[in-house]
DNA sequence: ATATAATGTGTTTATTTTACACATTAAATA
DNA sequence: TATTTAATGTGTAAAATAAACACATTATAT
């Protein structure tokens, strides 16, 4: 701690005196995850039941407060964990809002963080809030400012599965490649050439073709395909130039 | 705010019950701001020393803690204007750094942002705590986990800066195409070839040619160019692929 | 007048992206 | 068992973009 002659000749800044840090604190800080699954070939996003009288009957994200003693990153595992039973998935902090009115309860200010879950791998048992899976299409009208978290959320999900191969946590372990064209065009809402998604992926040659074929299908089956994370570990790449 | 009965049949979840709100508090909010510049073809950030004890003669990043009654983006703003004076300038929120023990005084969860403003508009004239620029080159061993924040923010700052026209903040409103590339060259730690990086430029059709020329350089003058925000804003590209 | 140190400019090649059509296969049906 | 159906699997040509590369020009300084 600094001492009372260290402090006298500097301005008041967190940095220099630390004296305002446990005073003025009236700040509560919460996590709040939006949680993105894929079925029946739609993006989907668990949502539980509002109850606060202000926005009664509207959905809103999972969230919880941060606990004194814990992480941030913590908090969000614990939150994906109680909600989802799942861990071990990846979860990335997207953004922190923190409006003056954006809590009816108080001042509260938010640690959005995303995840990505496999909704073939985790059968909802939690089903509190009636907490559940929605098309990302049917998304509106959230309660508090959670729309507009959703909306960030939801773009940042479009921009980072473009760069890195984020979409393999949403599918089965083994999928084929029609699969994974149905995800990215349901993420990124748009359609995409067949011949050229294919040719994309194996010029890439992050996928190891499984010997195995689809099961089950009312067609011609196609191959499937497991992605090659170690592969992509060494060699992605680390593009360097002017582009917008 | 819920009644009673709207809460007994619930989860205790923040967007359920809102009672613990205001009791579990003990977590501080601040704002830190890593503030790029450019100068003599150099990236710079703006640093302060610290005097708390356990960090006593490391350098830090300028902060202060979230008001009450404050949005955390104005409390950016107000953090860049206190110190630097600036205002209307580009300004990011980039992560929240929210580790336990990251700070000696008790329990701060910062949120970080990034700004990027023109050195020669802005002499400082507020030198407290030794305000001044540093070469990004040189920063080390900041105090508290500022270098983990700093190393994100510069990250950060690498990757928009060839997505989008940021760099033009960082210099005069009249510059020439070597100083746009001076400015490339140093935030991305890269060589470029000076032809592509013209024709890349001119392609894009986004730089508005002045007809003047550099003046008091001891070489042939280079011409003078301002960006066009509004032809960026129309044309901006919208490309939608995968690259990983 | 000469030397200096930068600006300004084009072409060729390689790579990447886009557009586009038909034969093949397994399941479902008649 | 033959036929229909609905998907998989495959290649090429054209266009756009990126990368490599050298010399004449101009204003200043000597």
């Amino acid at each position: 701690m600094a001492t009372e002659t260290e402090q006298t000749k500097t301005v008041k800044t967190l940095h220099t005196i630390q004296s305002e840090v446990q005073s003025s604190n009236r700040i509560a800080l919460s996590v709040d995850c939006v949680i993105f699954g894929f079925d029946e070939d739609k993006l989907k996003v668990m949502l539980i039941r509002s109850d606060l009288k202000k926005y009664h009957g509207k959905w809103s994200l999972l969230g919880d407060l941060v606990r004194p003693d814990e992480d941030l990153d913590a908090a969000a595992y614990r939150i994906l964990k109680q909600r989802t039973g799942l861990s071990d998935v990846y979860l990335e902090q997207v953004h922190t809002f923190g409006s003056v009115g954006r809590h009816p309860a108080g001042r509260v200010v938010t640690v959005t963080y995303c995840s990505l879950i496999n909704v073939q791998h985790h059968k909802l048992k939690i089903l509190e809030n009636e907490l559940h899976w929605h098309d990302v299409k049917n998304v509106t009208d959230l309660a508090f400012d959670h729309q507009q978290i959703f909306d960030t959320c939801y773009q940042r999900l479009q921009k980072r599965i473009q760069e890195h191969p984020l979409g393999f946590n949403l599918l089965p372990k083994k999928f084929s490649l029609r699969d994974l064209q149905n995800l990215y065009e349901a993420i990124l809402d748009i359609k995409m050439d067949r011949r050229n998604f294919r040719k994309k992926f194996f010029t890439m040659d992050f996928l190891i073709d499984l010997d195995e074929m689809e099961q089950d299908v009312p067609h011609r089956p196609g191959k499937l395909y497991k992605f090659n994370y170690e592969k992509y570990e060494k060699k992605k790449k680390k593009w360097v130039g002017i582009d917008f």
